[in-house]
DNA sequence: CCTACCGATCGGTAGG
DNA sequence: CCTACCGATCGGTAGG
């Protein structure tokens, strides 16, 4: 079982730039690169938000760690709070359009395969590779202004309404025992959670995980439709 | 269905002590009042830190909050990091100590009606009056240094132990059907979770999320022992 | 994107 | 527990 995690927008791989020699190009002034540096704060400020928190990283610890001086940020971003959002906006967006894809690939197979899928591509996005963005976007959006919190709410909005059909469908078919509004919250929950404890250097794999997560949600396989029932 | 909540340790109401007029006491002189003082600096740390995480709440917050002046803190707690730990450590000690008794309760019951126990509880600790410790410990927890760390872990610990035995007698009757060790972790991960979304003003009570919590991860009543099997 | 820099705030302390 | 205070740090900016 792999996940379906197929043709998916890379969301912040250097885009194609005339290559230059390592080392910074110190003082060749005026020679924009532009979205290749704002790429790489954000980058890092997900790393940093992520491991330190947003209150607890400085503007000069993210400079530093792109290699700029302790004003440079500020060209790129208006403010400390804009990278933020910056930083949890994008993750939405990359989180929004590999679920849509892995739906669109599953958009034949019974309701159990397709949030196999969702359960899947959520662990990837929470702790696959390029994974700080969300788990920002989970745990700072305290630090938010209300006018961004409502922004980044409508991207959560429609991720969310991705697992209602899916969800409404197990729990017709009995699988899914709770109901599905409270089932969703607390689901969601389970997976989110997981960046707290899990760890890629020990035992449980992506994949364990999921398998895991499906067995205590909807039981080894639901007969949905046409599945024999055993004895 | 009521929280099995009955008679528990309370953290932090007023001990007993002489009441004195209202309004502050001004510069009476050398009169300690201590636990008293205390145990309300711990109170409006463990709010403030909650609404607005521990970075971005200033020992002078806590002091306006709590009706002192911004130097009086440190006459109660030698840092910032260590009223974040004595909130951490206090939520923690209130809430092992709720779960024993709930289980303590509950001893001749069955597993299934154990997990109940243990999950309203745990909604009640989380949710419930004067719940904002435990959140702290959930979400702050990157604020503390290793060795505060280490000695909370002991606590977390003992408090996730306490399910093990009722999650793996439910495993063995097939009423739980994924691993204990991860489902422990995603149990706790959806539960934990509500801290982001419940919200007492909307319609879903404590019971209405326990009881749907169990319908997720354990159906609707699991045959344990001495029940008939239909059909 | 760098160089300098400012105003404000913050954790913490001495001394009572 | 208050008064007065210090040293350090921080977000942000002007001007190039």
């Amino acid at each position: 079982m792999s996940a379906p995690a197929a043709a998916l927008p890379e969301p912040l791989t250097t885009p194609t730039a005339p290559v230059r020699p390592r080392g910074r190009p110190r003082k060749t002034l005026l020679e924009r690169d532009d979205g290749n540096r704002r790429a790489a704060l954000l980058a890092t400020a997900a790393a940093l938000f992520r491991s330190q928190g947003f209150a607890a990283t400085t503007t000069r610890d993210i400079a530093t760690a792109t290699g700029m001086q302790s004003g440079s940020p500020f060209y790129h971003f208006k403010s400390k709070d804009a990278l933020l959002f910056a930083v949890m906006q994008e993750g939405m967006r990359a989180a929004l359009a590999r679920q849509q894809a892995t739906l669109q690939a599953l958009a034949l197979q019974p309701p159990l395969a397709q949030l196999r899928g969702l359960v899947q591509t959520h662990f990837a996005v929470l702790l696959g590779p390029d994974s700080d963005f969300i788990p920002v976007m989970l745990y700072e959006s305290r630090s938010l202004n209300s006018a961004q919190r409502t922004e980044l709410a409508a991207l959560q909005s429609q991720y969310e309404a991705l697992w209602v059909p899916v969800l409404s469908a197990l729990h017709a078919s009995g699988a899914l025992r709770a109901p599905v509004g409270l089932a969703r919250l607390l689901i969601l929950g389970a997976l989110n959670w997981s960046v707290q404890w899990f760890d890629p250097h020990k035992a449980a794999s992506l994949d364990d995980l999921s398998d895991a997560a499906l067995a205590l949600f909807v039981g080894p396989g639901a007969p949905a439709s046409s599945a024999s029932s055993s004895t």
